[in-house]
DNA sequence: CTCCAGGGGGCCA
DNA sequence: TGGCCCCATGGA
């Protein structure tokens, strides 16, 4: 598969998608925890009810209690699960490394084993702290890529979630920015053009692939 | 009213 | 391992 002109039809198409909207690499992990199977306008307002409560910073989400921190995501959802999930983060950082600049400085791979050990980041969510928040070149695989890739016949519809990341980047360039800007756009596209009940779409931009 | 969003974990045969 | 359930708010 020419994965570089399906990106460039893309791009064309929808033009520059200016991800990871956050403010430091905390905010986005932070982000990244918040948005699963989640809205990200829901988890705006998470994030900002924890710049208003002054507590985006490592310091004061390792000190906050996890009831405490649920009360200020509640408008993200499962803000239950998701305060232990942060938390799980927050520790693993803090008492591992000391810093989020100090955790980046680890081996890519290494790291992301070690990240994917963490109870309540899966593969995806593991993904996008090491492209937006470490930017690290690694393809973030999500429901939008398998979606969109099966329906036009690019993978079958139930494949693995490495198994099509590894296929991806082996037939790209091992770009930051393109990996970057590439996850945006197939998330705009799903968004746009490859819901989940419109499977014939004869408007998608992208048929021919 | 229904659907679903920038997922992941746990349980049980 | 495969199937199924749970988490939960808010916008369309």
């Amino acid at each position: 598969m020419d994965l570089m002109k399906l990106y460039d039809r893309l791009y064309g198409f929808f033009g520059p998608q200016h991800w990871w909207p956050g403010d430091s690499p905390l905010e986005i992990m932070i982000g990244a925890v918040l948005t699963q199977n989640t809205n990200w306008q829901n988890v705006e307002k998470a994030i900002s009810n924890l710049k208003e409560a002054r507590l985006m910073d490592l310091e004061s989400l390792y000190n906050v209690p996890a009831q405490s921190l649920a009360e200020y995501i509640r408008p993200a959802g499962y803000y239950n699960i998701k305060s232990v999930r942060l938390k799980h983060l927050i520790v693993f950082v803090k008492e591992n490394y000391g810093s989020i600049e100090k955790m980046f400085e680890e081996e890519t791979e290494i790291l992301r084993e070690k990240l994917l050990a963490v109870k309540g980041l899966g593969p995806e969510t593991v993904d996008s702290i090491l492209l937006y928040a470490g930017n690290k070149p690694i393809f973030v695989v999500d429901a939008y890529t398998k979606r969109i890739f099966s329906r036009h016949n690019l993978c079958f519809e139930d494949v693995d979630y490495h198994e099509l990341q590894s296929e991806i980047m082996a037939s790209l360039p091992k770009d930051l920015d393109l990996y970057n800007e590439f996850h945006a756009l197939i998330v705009r596209l799903g968004k746009d053009y490859c819901k989940k009940r419109n499977p014939l779409c004869e408007k998608c931009p992208i048929n021919g692939f």
